[in-house]
DNA sequence: CGATTAAAAGTTTTT
DNA sequence: CTTTTAATCG
């Protein structure tokens, strides 16, 4: 590749630059004292601690154009690093609009991965790759791992793959090969871990091919051991600026320290207070401790804060004080105080789900003095992607529009995944691994015993996956349907492979051919299932997105990075999404369901993690609060169905540390999941019943109460008297008899019809019969109305 | 060899 | 409860 033009293509530049030194820097006035503080301080180490909502990406953005401006640097000696497409494109766009201009080139914008990659193509040989090595995703990893586990006689029952993709992956966040692990880790994945590393990265350098982990890895360990490659990218990379630094793990902090080792102008952006992927390796320490890798840096703080109200901000302010360690920043707004955050709690996950749809249905009315609120401005930001479930069956019964963000990306879909097979082995006929997705896809009659004789006659031959399957069907190893059919499989491979080179057709046309011609197309039009037109339709948008590369070699060398699947359509819409994914967002209006102990924070945070873990977690609710412009409001449910069974939890240990005096209780007391007044009611008239009880709603407030409760529940012991018939007794055995009346929070009163053990059958006079279980049933008698 | 059925296991966050 | 994997039958 002529891979050098961005470095030498600068001749000229020093006229221009002077020219633009003397330009005006209209963008300077927009910023406050702090966001300017940063901007204009160029040269040396600095760090920014931007809280939530500070003008982060403003002030990131007016530094680049000041860098240029200046005539410090041109366009493409700025490297300028963010963890997510999304955030690059959008300072791209935001440079541009700056300048006045749309910026020709700043090459060196974008992820750590997407500048790596292209880093990596340059000096691939260093590392013993090929340029055009193919990059692996999960599901390549984890189907090339499991063949190495079972070929080292594992049982990968007890030692799954995935299991060890995880090892090997928080290996590589730490930049350590196979040679540098510590013996501290030797015991891992059944004392196997490190000589399967060894393997499985061996078995990446003869498929010519890197993991996600790898293209930092490799970048790393070239610069470590080739001082003349490192030397000649710190001169040639000026200034170096990083987004979000508070997520860079070791690998990246590396990868940029050495970039940095010479002239140290580099500017690093960031909040602790919102490092929530340290489970993916991020060290928060590395921003902690900047100070100490650059001495002298300038420190500068943004804390005045544009987006939320005062009261939302307050109580974010006292949820993350519960934490150690921290850099410090005191967030303040010039906003009104605004409304209080607004607290609910809920009989179960079904209710809260009910509620609050009501809820955005009233709220894009407008009720009760707030004004009326689009569905775009209100999003629901939930811990783990399973919450999502109860929102959407709700939301789609009640027929209220929303969106789900996140999910699976494009790319990684089933069909997509398989069409990008296909055309790596179009591409490539080494791809075993593509080879191994699609032989038999469409079904062509090739099961396992196929696959072996390919396999072996491949390795006898000392030959690619599909020139084995070629040997193998000369030689008449496979009869019958199966090696018709895989005959043509691959004389059509070599076909297409050979149309590749042919410039009277466009990359576009010859994909539509390899799809519509191996079946593939075929084989989801005669698929039945529901989701079959959609994968279809899928498969038109992966032929669409080819028009933007040059042929399919570019596409799929760049496709692994860069499609994330935004469908930005106008329809007013709910967002639905995980704490992780608002991360950098914001919303008028917030909600935060699911703050029970155990959902949120998460129990396996904390028992993997403990208090590092449970520290994270309260970073979240702190993301997750501060994300809020006007209205924020948390939730939890008394009663969540895990795994098809019911479970009971306790509110949120977090809910304890939210300040009383910014919150406002909706829950009536004694309702506190009282279906019934809550649900059944309009939210106005709940409203109505709330403002009359307030006084007892604070006592509910009360940490007090909220702690007695949780102790009752631990120990066992009687609950306080407005509560009784709502939190579940985890201790009470069932001692209903046949025939008895009961009644249910959820489906009313019934007549006991039958028992086994603890669940019941009981006949409920408006649900009809139900299996339920005892705990979550009251004498009849027994209720507070 | 493959499709259907039964059992088992797994559910946090993702560049 | 849902999805994935194993075993059995055709």
């Amino acid at each position: 590749m002529s891979s050098y033009d961005d470095l030498d293509a600068f001749e000229g530049a020093a006229l221009s630059a002077r020219a633009m030194a003397a330009r005006p820097a209209p963008y300077l006035d927009d910023l406050n004292p702090a966001q300017r503080e940063a901007v204009e301080c160029l040269d040396g180490p600095v760090l920014m601690l931007a809280g939530a909502g500070t003008g982060k990406t403003k002030a990131l953005t007016a530094r680049i154009v000041h860098l240029l401006n200046t005539g410090r640097a041109r366009p493409n000696e700025i490297l300028s690093v963010t963890f997510t497409n999304k955030a690059a494109r959008e300072m791209k766009e935001r440079v541009g609009r700056l300048l006045g201009q749309a910026i020709e080139g700043m090459p060196w914008l974008g992820t750590f991965h997407s500048i790596c990659v292209k880093l990596l193509r340059r000096h691939a040989e260093l590392v013993g790759l090929k340029s055009n090595f193919t990059i692996l995703d999960t599901d390549d990893q984890i189907r090339l791992l499991k063949q190495l586990v079972q070929a080292a006689g594992i049982d990968d029952k007890r030692w799954p793959a995935r299991q060890l993709a995880g090892i090997i992956d928080g290996w590589k966040n730490r930049a350590l090969t196979p040679d540098k692990i510590p013996t501290a880790d030797a015991g891992a994945y059944n004392h196997r871990g490190v000589a399967l590393y060894a393997q499985y990265q061996d078995r990446l350098r003869q498929l010519n091919a890197v993991d996600f982990g790898d293209l930092l890895l490799h970048m790393v360990v070239i610069f470590q051991t080739h001082p003349d490659v490192l030397a000649q990218y710190q001169r040639w990379f000026r200034y170096i600026l990083v987004d979000e630094y508070q997520d860079t793990n070791v690998a990246q902090y590396l990868w940029l320290r050495l970039l940095a080792g010479g002239h140290k102008n580099i500017c690093c952006v960031g909040d602790d207070d919102q490092s929530i992927y340290g489970w993916r390796g991020a060290e928060v320490g590395n921003i902690l401790r900047f100070e100490k890798d650059f001495p002298g840096a300038h420190v500068v703080r943004l804390e005045q804060n544009y987006r939320s109200t005062a009261h939302i901000l307050a109580a974010a302010s006292n949820v993350i004080r519960g934490n150690q360690g921290r850099l410090g920043k005191e967030l303040w707004t010039e906003a009104e105080h605004g409304e209080k955050v607004r607290l609910i709690g809920h009989w179960d996950g079904e209710e809260e789900a009910r509620w609050i749809g009501e809820e955005i249905e009233a709220m894009q009315r407008g009720t009760r003095g707030l004004r009326a609120f689009g569905l775009d401005e209100i999003a629901i930001l939930v811990r783990a992607s399973h919450q999502m479930r109860a929102f959407e069956d709700r939301f789609l019964t009640i027929g209220l529009p929303y969106r789900v963000i996140g999910g699976p990306r494009f790319y990684e879909r089933l069909e997509i995944r398989d069409a990008m097979a296909y055309f790596r082995l179009v591409v490539s006929p080494d791809d075993d691994l593509a080879f191994e997705r699609i032989v038999n896809t469409p079904k062509r009659g090739l099961g396992d015993k196929a696959q072996q004789t390919i396999q072996t006659t491949a390795r006898a031959n000392g030959v690619n996956l599909l020139e084995g399957a070629r040997i193998a069907v000369d030689d008449g190893l496979i009869k019958g349907k199966g090696g018709a059919a895989l005959r043509t499989l691959v004389e059509d491979l070599r076909r297409w492979g050979r149309m590749a080179g042919d410039p009277d057709l466009t990359h576009m046309e010859l994909a539509e051919m390899v799809l519509d011609e191996s079946g593939y197309t075929t084989m989801w039009q005669n698929d039945k299932t529901p989701e079959a037109p959609g994968r279809l339709e899928n498969l038109k948008e992966l032929v669409k997105a080819l028009e933007n590369f040059e042929n399919l070699q570019g596409f799929l060398e760049h496709v692994s990075l860069i499609m994330d699947n935004e469908q930005a359509d106008a329809d007013q819409k709910v967002s639905i999404m995980t704490l992780h994914a608002a991360k950098g967002l914001e919303f008028p209006a917030v909600f935060l369901p699911g703050w029970e102990d155990g959902l949120f924070p998460s129990q396996r945070s904390m028992d993997e993690s403990g208090l590092k873990g449970l520290e994270e977690e309260r970073r979240l609710a702190y993301v997750g609060i501060t994300r809020a412009e006007e209205i924020c409001t948390i939730s939890f449910a008394a009663n969540r169905r895990v795994f098809g069974q019911w479970q009971s939890a306790l509110p949120s240990r977090f809910i304890d540390e939210l300040p009383e005096e910014h919150v406002e209780v909706l829950t009536p007391p004694g309702l506190y999941g009282g279906g019934y007044g809550a649900a059944a009611a309009p939210a106005s008239a709940v409203r109505g019943t709330i403002e009359t009880r307030a006084s007892e709603a604070n006592v509910y407030n009360s940490p007090g109460w909220k702690r007695m409760q949780a102790r009752a529940g631990e120990r066992g012991t009687s609950q306080p008297r407005e509560s009784r018939n709502t939190v579940i007794d985890a201790t009470a055995v069932s001692s209903f008899t046949v025939g008895e009346r009961v009644f249910h929070q959820k489906f009313g009163y019934g007549t006991v019809t039958g028992i086994e053990g603890d669940k019941l059958d009981v006949d409920f006079e408006k649900a009809g019969p139900k299996k339920v279980v005892g705990r979550f049933l009251s004498a009849s008698d027994d209720i507070p109305f």
